[in-house]
DNA sequence: ATCGTCCATCGACGATATTCGATAAATGTG
DNA sequence: CACATTTATCGAATATCGTCGATGGACGAT
């Protein structure tokens, strides 16, 4: 197991909680997903109507979910398309991460 | 890689937010990483020197925290002596299994 | 240049969350 | 019984979050 028997300060832990805070809303588990199992880029507009919540708040989700890079942006023309960024989803820290207090890892650019 | 391409529906994805909301928050993140840490069952009042943070927010986060089966809890006396459950760590969604869809899981009761 | 489309941002609102102090309930001690 | 200790709960203040409608900016087409 080899836990890490320092404390944990509370910066880390506020980092940790970054990472987790990112996917606590059942919206943006929605559009996590649809990005995932759709491997084609999607554009907002394709996203609103699948996700059937209002454009300026799936705009407002994408833009959490790509702070934390879970999603990357790419403008074409006049439209924004996103997709799932695959490095980020293996990089996102497990429980027992927490738990066995693991450096916490920095979100993936991919590319 | 598997992935489950059928949409998933609103309810899972709450389910799925729910776990993760359990985690989404730096002084729960302190006090689950100190219960790991000691191996031993700590009481609330060891909690609350631990952590700074004021007593009764130390129970609100623990009862935060046994709702989704993260800690156990048994009343001893006159103290509540709290601990981790190791069980739940390891069953503890990961991004992948949000990603593709896996099952929710389950909070283990363990005994 | 004007219009239409697509998206991000702003402002606002209600809902939810975090935190604290005070109080109450349970239990052991004198 | 009275008292101290420990924890849970209540109430309130504050902060954060999720959502929407409206606005504005970028870009392409006519």
């Amino acid at each position: 197991m080899n836990e890490n028997t320092a404390p944990l300060q509370r910066a880390e832990a506020e980092e940790y909680a970054s990472w987790f805070k990112a996917l606590a809303d059942a919206t943006r588990i929605q559009i996590v997903s649809l990005l995932a199992r759709r491997r084609a880029p999607m554009s907002v507009g394709e996203i609103v109507t699948a996700s059937g919540v209002g454009q300026s708040t799936v705009s407002h989700h994408l833009k959490i979910l790509a702070e934390v890079r879970f999603v990357l942006v790419e403008r074409q023309s006049t439209s924004s398309l996103y997709r799932i960024n695959e490095a980020c989803v293996s990089c996102f820290p497990t429980a027992a991460d927490v738990v066995m207090g693991n450096p916490v890892p920095a979100a993936p650019t991919c590319e």
